[in-house]
DNA sequence: ATAATAAATGTTATGTTGTAACATATCACT
DNA sequence: AGTGATATGTTACAACATAACATTTATTAT
């Protein structure tokens, strides 16, 4: 069983604990953005399975199914981007709170992490002296990678 | 002189002062998102800018016209949103450095603050820890305002 | 002043992202 | 098997954005 399918094993396993189905649409799916192993638009998707799967799914399904894995937190949507990432931490049993994004803007790479809660406290005790409520603190930054560095310099 | 006519007189200043001019389509522009007083799509952009001046402005020139004023730092990008908005800064003569957002995402009010410089530190920080390097840390958040917040409850 | 040049704007066509509305197929349960 | 719910497919279109090329308007050098 490779990286892939245990973690499609462990999805499938997610969503019928609280009474949904990872049907083989969105198997695939999701395996489409597992296997790419970076951020894509639902185009990139379509495309991507098409070459990988043989398989035509049609953009309105692959809609409905990035909403149907991203209720389920499988996959997070990039606004920053307009793309999809599927989590980092689907293997992981423990419920994670929102997660940060760092976006590569040279080759696309998408890094998922935790940002320290300090300073995500200190971000929303701002927010609040603004007047405003932080909504979701699921933040996205403009990043260089550490390769796209190195081959800058 | 009202406030809009201030600042597009500081703004026009602001251009001559580096050799770029700020046209009478830019000015118009510049007007309609200053007048609308929130975040406006290009295309709503347009829409307010034909029922205000009576004036059709092609969509490509919209856009020439968006990219310019961000060049100038007279405008901001709101990716999270996909609309642009007025800086709110355009009247201060220092320099300012990178900009927040605060989006409700209930009425689409944008409030530009400055985060404390400590906390956007501590998230650098996080960054670089995570081997990226944060390349602009211009962030953009899902919030509610406050008069969304009284409606709700 | 005027020709040469550069900058800005206009026009047409098309690409990309996303959704509405409705049809069909598949599943799950009696 | 029949029924209701869930999932997927189809067609058409809306919203956001840019490419390529034409025209107009400003700036500069002569």
């Amino acid at each position: 069983m490779n990286r892939v399918e245990k973690i499609i094993d462990h999805a499938e396993r997610h969503c019928s604990a609280h009474g949904s189905r990872l049907t083989s649409r969105r198997k695939q799916v999701l395996s489409g953005l597992l296997q790419s192993e970076k951020a894509l638009s639902a185009y990139e998707l379509i495309d991507f399975c098409k070459a990988r799967f043989g398989e035509t799914i049609p953009v309105m399904t692959v809609y409905r199914i990035l909403d149907f894995l991203q209720d389920e937190r499988l996959v997070h949507r990039l606004d920053l981007a307009n793309k999809y990432v599927a989590c980092a931490h689907i293997t992981c049993d423990h419920a994670h709170d929102v997660p940060q994004f760092l976006i590569c803007g040279q080759c696309q790479k998408v890094k998922e992490v935790r940002i320290n809660t300090s300073v995500i406290a200190g971000l929303r005790n701002n927010v609040e002296q603004a007047g405003f409520h932080l909504a979701s603190p699921q933040l996205e930054m403009n990043c260089v990678c550490q390769a796209c560095m190195a081959a800058a310099a």
